[in-house]
DNA sequence: GATGAATGAGCATTCATTCAT
DNA sequence: TATGAATGAATGCTCATTCAT
């Protein structure tokens, strides 16, 4: 990254991604507006020259992360055939995006729900694209014979997006205890058989 | 019991069960004290009496749910000994003490986490003896050749929290659209599948 | 006035008090509600439990001021019976008003209009008394043929209105520079020739 | 007139009207002056340009309207050698330019004592010349034997700017329910017959 | 001169907590 | 024990002003 050219251009981002960080460390409610302006470089007024307010912050952010996650799964989709490897390696991108953006990580484990309470106005349409898009690959499996035809393909997006988030928590919480390979293929045998 | 000492307790017991219920309503933080007050029918003061601060309520108010849900999984371990029918039961009873208790399952679902975050020095004791509980399940069906040795019982454990909480939510969250025996038929048979 | 005995009792009066007072000084939008908590010897927060916010506050201490002045002119058009007795006296007690509460006075000719402004939705209803007020006695004056039949009671309780508020900030202004019985003397002949 | 020299009057005076309606409108404290820039055109640092800052733009935009006032009021003085005539026309202009600029007209009212308030150092010369213009006038009907002696000049001109002043308030506030005639006729009867 | 993105000081309001009764 | 009036710390947001271009 070129620090000097990032520090002109790319406000937005540089915002966006600071402000992952901070609600990732501190919660929501407990981050300040200027933590998230310190750490982007910027005056606390900046930020409203690029969001309305602290809550469009967090949706933004969530936004943010939620279309990178959606991009690769959508990838995952039109490139794999076989409905197995989707699986496979849908699970597998989740734990790399996992480590590589641990901010976001925490931050869709952490702050999601907690928004979606006090947001009740805000419709989560990224997360419902998310799980969209695992349900198409639940359903054409099955209708291909791949995956078991009695489960909810609803049911099992949302318990297969349980599984990935509380497992990719703990691994977050854990610290190195647990390596991540551990966690990738105990949860990849459970989905895997689970929906067979 | 006596009558002194009875309402002592009644007044302990009411403000957590207020608590719970407006907890889950509002949200950890939007929650005021005056609102567990008022509806525990004591005045804000009396709060203080039976608990050190806001924390220290959200904390008693958990693990009063916990020590409920343990109990319950306790008791499925104790009573019955085929390990596939333990972790049916373990998920039947999730379930239920949900629709029994909505707010106690909301609280759970929605603010475990946050409270993790602004609490570090908090340690979720009921929440790993949660996990503890599930594990040994899963390890004695694995010693008795039920389920597949290959996975480890930590994450098996946290992986089906994730399913249940999820689904749980799900189901608490569409208030009526899925049925709860769709939800739990569907989780029932990833959860015992995923695990085999 | 006892100190001690007040400090306790009235809280409510005290705010209104210390309110008249910062905001005469500083206007409405310079003030701050620490200044007036300050003067009034609470905590800002106490200021919440009498006002909604600071534009109640404004409100309920205009219409505290002119309750005093409206049931001062109710008095004189009660008890005096000679029409131009009327206005001789209404025009008295604006003066002795202004002299021995020069704050409540520079709050009406400050702020009263400015607040109109900003708080679109507020009806001046004590205002709106006080012209309807001086409008009756122009009426009856009028009927009883001591007042000229072709001037407008509407137009000329406001012109009163007018004069009266103008010199009275002249008054304050000037701070003895003018002296209040010469401004009153103009002001009685023009006004009584005027609607003669 | 050169096009540049055109140019930049222009400016400042499209500033300067866009100020008194913008202030008009909002009140100086809620008028932003990006609100002034948009409304004249130009870009926000532009108005520091032409201006010190807010309070002098409120400064020079009174003192742009004064002129206007006293430059009339000078008019009448110079070419109407009746004493009462030159009161006459001195209310009918002042109706004649609140309708004609009603922006003015409405700063003037609304906004000129709040000024004063805040302002403490600024010595409003174009108001206190607009005093004396019409207390020159008055002065000048008493040595004639126009005008009752008994009056003081100051306290008589300072009562015609109220009549006027709350009169054109009540006139632009009830937007046509009063017509501006009744107003005008009522008002000069009270200011001849108040001040023979 | 002209621009407008960036700055950062300033304040109303909330609510957990205390303590005199 | 119980009360609830009083406290005061803490922070999101606005907007006048600046200055690099």
């Amino acid at each position: 990254m070129k620090e000097a050219a990032q520090k002109k251009i790319n406000k937005y981002e540089r915002i966006l991604e600071a402000a992952a960080k901070v609600f990732a460390e501190k919660g929501f409610h407990k981050a300040r507006i200027s933590d998230v302006a310190k750490l982007a470089g910027v005056a606390d007024g900046t930020v409203y020259l690029y969001f309305q307010n602290k809550d469009d912050l967090l949706i933004k952010t969530f936004e943010f992360i939620m279309d990178e996650v959606n991009s690769v799964i959508r990838n995952i989709y039109e490139n794999e055939p076989s409905h197995k490897e989707r699986i496979k390696k849908l699970i597998t991108a989740h734990y790399q995006l996992a480590s590589r953006y641990p901010h976001a990580a925490e931050l869709i484990t952490f702050e999601l729900r907690q928004s979606q309470k006090f947001m009740k106005e805000y419709e989560n349409k990224k997360f419902k694209e998310y799980l969209r898009l695992i349900g198409t690959i639940i359903k054409e499996g099955q209708e291909a014979g791949d995956f078991s035809k009695s489960l909810s393909p609803y049911v099992t997006s949302r318990a297969i997006f349980g599984i990935l988030n509380e497992t990719m928590l703990q691994w977050i919480a854990s610290k190195g205890k647990y390596r991540i390979d551990e966690i990738s293929n105990t949860v990849m045998k459970i989905v895997l058989e689970g929906i067979a």
